[in-house]
DNA sequence: CATTAACTTTAAGGTAAAATTAAAAGCATT
DNA sequence: AATGCTTTTAATTTTACCTTAAAGTTAATG
C-alpha cells in the first residue's frame, strides 16, 4: 500500500475510452492503495477533476469525441487545477515531438503496453512531484517525461531512468538522447543532429557525435542506438 | 486510414488474456482505421468470430483455459470461417517448432514484442495475401512510407518493411529501392539510376547497379524488381 | 548454332565512415 | 589553484559498405 504518504489516498484520475483498459490500469493502483475515478469520455473527465481535484489525471492520447489533448488544454484552464500532474498514455511509437509540440500542458507521456509494476513507479514518481509545499510550480507547460520501454527520459531533471535505475546525465549526452527519443525509429543526420543539439553557428568536428554516442551505449546498453552509415543514428524502439 | 481498403474497414478479432497487450494492439490498428474486436479468452473469441465474421483473427498461443491452438481448431471447424486469415500471437523465444508441428491452421505467427509499424505492416500483408481483391493501394497519410504491396518503405527509418519482417538496408541499397519504388512499373534507365542514386558528377561502373540489386533481391526475392533489357530496371509487385 | 551484347553472379580488395581510446581543453566548485 | 566532471579533439583501429574485376549466364540475331 503505497497510496496513503501518510494520511490521506492520492486520488487518481483515469481516462479512457476503452473500459477494459480503464479496468486494468484502476485494478493495479487500486491495489497500491489510490483513490481511483474513471472516465470513458473528456467531458466527463473535466466535470469529475473538477469535484474531487485529484493529484493525477492520466489521459489517453486517442479518444473519440474530446480527446487528450483537447481536454488536457480544458484542464489545464481550469484556475483550480493548475497545479494537478497530467500524464498522457499513448501507444508505443508514437511521435513525441509533434505531441510535445502541441504543448497542451502535459507533464509526462505513459506507453502502453505498461506492465502493471511499471505504471506504479511511473505514477509515485508523478506525485513526488505534485508535492503540495512545493508551491514554486516548475512543471509548467510542457511534457516533462517520455516513456520509451525500458528508458524514460525526464527532461525536467535532465536523468533518464533504466530498468528502473536513475541515471544522471550530463546536458549534451541527454540532449542527444533526447533528441533521438524524441521520434523513435527516425533517423537522424548528424547535420539535423548538430543543429539541433549543439545550435545552427556551433562548429565541432564530426568524431564529437561519436564519442557521446559512445557514452551513452555505455550507460543504456548497445541495443537501443543503432547506427545507419552514412546516413545518422536511430533510437530503436 | 489504410484499413479501409475502397468502403468498409477490415474487421479483425484479437484475442489475448492479457489485457495491456490487447490495449496496444487494438489501439494501433484501430488507428489505421481497422475494425478491431477483442476478447480475452478462446470461448469468447469464438462466440464473436461468429458472429461479426472478422477478416483476420490474431490469437495468442498461451492463454489458460482453452488456449490459442486449440482455439484456432475450434474456429477452422466452423464451415463459415473457413477462409478467415488466422494468425498466431507468440512470445519471442517461445519454441514454435513444437506450435508448428501441431498444425492447427494458422497462416502465420506474429512474435512479441512488435513495433506498431511492423504490426501494421504484417497486418496489411496478411490481409492482401489471402484477400487477392483487396487491391487498392491507397497509402496512409504517413508521407514518408510507402506501401507496395508486401512492401512498407520507410524513408524517415532507411529501412523496408518485408511481409511483416524489418529490413535495414544500407544507404545506396536503400535508395536505389526507394526510386525504383517511387514509380512501380515505370522502367528506370541505368543513366537515370546512376544520376538519382548516384548523383551527376560522380562516376561508377555499369556493374555496380547490378550489384546493388543482387543485393536487394537477395534480401527481398527475386520477384520484385524486374530487368527489362536493353533498357533498365523496373519495380513490380 | 555461333556470335554478341547485355545482364548476373561471386568474391576480393579498397575505402570512407564510424568506433574506440586516450588525452587535452573547458568549466565549475570548493 | 586544485579537484572533478564534462566536452572536444586527435590518433588509431575496426567495420561495413561499395566498387571492381572476372567469369558465367541469357537472349536476341543472323
Amino acid at each position: 500500500m503505497n497510496g496513503m504518504s501518510s494520511n490521506p489516498p492520492s486520488k487518481i484520475l483515469l481516462v479512457d475510452d476503452e473500459q477494459d483498459i480503464l479496468e486494468f490500469l484502476s485494478y493495479n493502483l487500486r491495489k497500491e492503495g489510490y483513490e481511483v475515478y474513471t472516465s470513458t469520455n473528456g467531458k466527463k473527465a473535466v466535470e469529475i477533476a473538477r469535484n474531487v481535484h485529484p493529484q493525477l489525471i492520466i489521459l489517453d492520447v486517442m479518444m473519440p469525441d474530446l480527446d487528450g489533448i483537447e481536454t488536457c488544454r480544458e484542464l489545464r484552464a481550469i484556475d483550480d487545477l493548475k497545479d494537478v500532474v497530467i500524464s498522457f498514455l499513448t501507444a508505443r511509437g508514437e511521435d513525441y515531438s509533434q505531441i510535445a509540440g502541441f504543448d497542451a500542458g502535459a507533464d509526462d507521456y505513459i506507453t502502453k503496453p505498461i506492465k502493471p509494476r511499471v505504471l506504479i513507479s511511473r505514477v509515485q514518481a508523478l506525485l513526488r512531484r505534485y508535492n503540495p509545499e512545493n508551491k514554486t510550480n516548475k512543471n509548467k507547460g510542457n511534457a516533462n517525461t517520455i516513456q520509451l520501454g525500458q528508458i524514460t527520459i525526464d527532461r525536467e531533471a535532465y536523468l533518464i531512468i533504466h530498468d528502473g535505475t536513475e541515471i544522471q546525465l550530463p546536458k549534451k549526452e541527454f540532449e542527444l538522447l533526447a533528441l533521438l527519443g524524441s521520434k523513435p525509429g527516425k533517423v537522424f543526420t548528424r547535420d539535423e543532429i548538430l543543429k539541433s543539439v549543439w545550435g545552427d553557428d556551433v562548429v565541432v568536428g564530426d568524431r564529437t557525435i561519436d564519442v557521446h554516442v559512445r557514452k551513452l551505449r555505455e550507460k543504456l546498453g548497445e541495443e537501443y542506438i543503432k547506427t545507419v552509415k552514412g546516413v545518422g543514428y536511430k533510437f530503436d524502439f
